[in-house]
RNA sequence: GCCCUCAUCGUCCAGCGGUCCAGGACAUCGGCCUUUCACGCCGGUGACCGGGGUUCGAAUCCCCGUGAGGGCGCCA
């Protein structure tokens, strides 16, 4: 049962490449919004360009949101009452609502080419006139002899005057009279333009609320004047603002930092995405920073949606990622780990799912040094392959005997765990005459070829009784 | 050029007329913890773009300037 007044929102990303951070956060802030009100979150397919829109980037797309936890309940896959949801299978309802407005005489047929266009603009910027359409110089194309023979674009006949909505992050917007002139509806290939089917859908969608990023602010004049041609209400808007690259331009691919997918592959906890891109441009009610996606749905509002610019600080993200990885349930972190561990090889599928329980330990053993999955198989290496040669000259003949004496000691622990093992250092310590200083640092050489590392204790324990007996049989 | 928007530490945010010589987080610097590297903990450095108003009182409201971003496509 759908009530009038339900909050509908809507993601519509179009399908011509990756999910990227900017998108992402903007699909959060619908999502947050849609959960938040109980309303309904809604994606929506916008491929009317056919040159660059592909189905295998849509499925990316959906990957993407799906897991960074954001499940729509209306779109191409899922269905809904108000699909279809791509755009490219709404021709009908576009060429519709534009018979509508012609019938009204508020849109009409151009007879010309997007290079004639492109010249008119041209001479129209050369002599010193800013470039604005309107009926009469675009209908002078609609020779006889094109008439019928090709297919025309349609133009919206705009309404010169002021317009003004509340946007909901920003206030009163004002757009004054004389700022654009007419413009396309539907291109001559028979496809809506982006502002066209926009509204369009918006309105037969049913949506409440449009949260998008203000690189469509000015945008909203053009469908607030096709809403009001048409008699149609307009949804509220919220414009959100532009995340900005560490050069304060615009993120884009360019900056190479802005794939949602390239930080998955590189083990990115999407717990740790969404908490990041939240914090970026809204802000929890108490201050906090860190909080999971039941509370963001809990506490979120639009009101708390900051109106400047966002500077991308890849910085924070990681550190965030970090505080999840080192966080997170440990068997959680490993399983996510797999792909990683069993790329380098040093487990191969199977092997790593029977001594599960084994490698949780090792993931557990260095995982708060990690800020990237990515980074752990260089530092696990040395559980799987002992060290290839371990230079010890920088400790003298009385640091040796005494790890030969140790590795005696460590052969009779009968219980091979924390507490024995812990013991054992404690009682051979006890009488033995070194620098623990050395001695730690020697071990640790031996055991794992290098200087630093997760705590010794937990080394020989993971590395288990017979392996930290081998390397030491070097000595 | 025209239109729209934005403006608090290096970065992200808090602040919505007095409680602000401005608070938190990341980064940075110092210390502590420690057998290493980290983690963690404690502390420091660090900002209200400029100028005019309004007001008893402005980071907070208004105007101008400046700077930044976006739009002005048969892209979205």
């Amino acid at each position: 049962m759908i009530h009038l007044d339900d909050v509908r929102v809507r993601f519509a990303p179009s399908p011509t490449g990756y999910l990227h951070v900017g998108g992402a956060r903007t699909a959060l802030f619908n999502f947050l919004f849609a959960r938040n009100k109980g309303g309904r979150f809604i994606l929506r397919i916008e491929d009317t360009d056919l040159e660059r829109s592909t189905r295998e980037h849509e499925r990316r797309l959906m990957d993407s949101l799906r897991w960074l936890k954001m499940e729509w309940d209306e779109g191409p896959d899922v269905g809904g009452d108000y699909g279809p949801y791509r755009q490219s299978e709404r021709l009908d309802i576009y060429n519709d609502v534009v018979r509508k407005l012609m019938e009204l005489g508020k849109a009409y047929e151009v007879y010309a080419t997007p290079e004639e266009i492109e010249k008119l603009r041209e001479d129209l910027i050369r002599s010193g006139n800013l470039p604005r359409y309107n009926r009469d110089m675009l209908t002078k194309f609609n020779t006889p002899d094109r008439i019928g023979r090709m297919r025309p674009a349609i133009f919206f006949e705009f309404e010169d005057k002021e317009y003004e909505f509340d946007d909901l992050i920003r206030g009163k917007i004002t757009f004054r009279k004389g700022a654009i002139g007419d413009f396309v509806l539907m291109r001559s290939n028979g496809l809506p333009t982006y502002n066209f089917a926009c509204v369009v859908d918006d309105h037969f969608m049913k949506i409440t609320h449009v949260i998008r990023g203000d690189d469509h602010l000015s945008n909203t004049l053009r469908q607030l004047a096709i809403y009001e041609a048409l008699g149609w209400n307009p949804p509220k808007f919220a414009h959100v603002s532009t995340i900005l690259g560490s050069d304060g331009k615009k993120l884009s691919k360019r900056h190479n930092v802005s794939s949602i997918e390239g930080y998955r592959d590189r083990g990115y906890m999407p717990e740790a995405m969404i908490n990041y891109l939240v914090l970026l441009g809204w802000s929890h009610p108490e201050g906090k920073e860190i909080m999971d996606l039941d509370e963001m749905i809990e506490k979120f509002s639009l009101d708390r949606i900051s109106a400047n610019p966002a500077m991308y600080d890849e910085g924070k993200l990681k550190w965030m990622n970090g505080y999840y990885i080192r966080n997170l349930d440990p068997r959680t972190i490993t399983e996510r780990a797999k792909k990683f561990i069993v790329k380098a090889g040093y487990l191969r599928e199977e092997e790593f799912d029977e001594k599960f329980e084994w490698v949780v330990k090792v993931v557990e053993s260095v995982r708060n040094g990690v800020n990237e999955l990515s980074e752990i198989p260089s530092k696990i290496d040395f559980y799987f392959i002992p060290p290839k040669m371990v230079d010890l000259s920088d400790y003298g003949e009385d640091v040796l005997s005494s790890l030969r004496g140790f590795r005696e000691e460590l052969k009779k622990v009968m219980e091979w765990n924390e507490e024995g093992i812990r013991t054992a250092f404690k009682e051979y310590l006890k009488k033995a005459k070194v620098k623990r200083r050395d001695f730690y640092m020697a071990l640790r050489l031996i055991l794992t070829g290098r200087t630093e590392g997760p705590e010794l204790l937990t080394v020989l324990e993971v590395l288990g009784k017979d392996e930290v007996l081998r390397r030491m049989s070097l000595l």
